[in-house]
DNA sequence: GTTCTAACA
DNA sequence: TGTTAGCA
């Protein structure tokens, strides 16, 4: 299970940005995102006795779909809704994903994602892969 | 050098 | 929302 600490030390979670670092990453002006917090759009932590913000990367995705969409000419209340219903898909794709993952098998010459058992009965095992057109393609084994 | 809050020629 | 002031 060294792979689970692996992928456990790299989490996004694990990475937290300060304001300055944040506007510049999103080209959001502090003053906009202390606003944005005030309000209650985007949280930050504030660390037990420091006295800044940081960020973590959920709350940074959170900036840059905001950024997104008001590039987009929409206002910032639609811009929020738009962002939380993205981030919301996001989330559930990302867990999606992660669920399904269970490694990779070669199978000729192809690199196949074992995506765990397709039936109920725990007989039948999905594959997919990507082809060259980049779709995925699918094998039930 | 950076961040914080509050306030506004 | 930008900008500035005065702190920490």
């Amino acid at each position: 299970m060294e792979d689970k600490k692996f992928i456990e030390s790299l989490n996004e979670k694990n990475y937290i940005f300060r304001i300055g670092e944040v506007s510049k990453m999103t080209d959001v002006s502090p003053r906009q995102l202390r606003y944005w917090e005030q309000k209650g759009y985007i949280h930050s932590v504030r660390s037990e006795k420091m006295a800044t913000r940081v960020f973590d990367h959920k709350n940074f995705v959170m900036v840059k779909l905001i950024k997104f969409y008001l590039d987009q000419d929409y206002s910032l209340t639609v811009s929020i809704s738009k962002a939380r219903k993205r981030m919301a898909e996001v989330s559930l794709t990302h867990d999606m994903v992660i669920a399904m993952h269970h490694g990779f098998v070669e199978k000729d010459g192809k690199t196949l994602m074992d995506m765990g058992y397709f039936d109920d009965k725990k007989q039948k095992r999905l594959y997919g892969y990507l082809n060259d057109d980049g779709h995925v393609s699918y094998l039930v084994e």
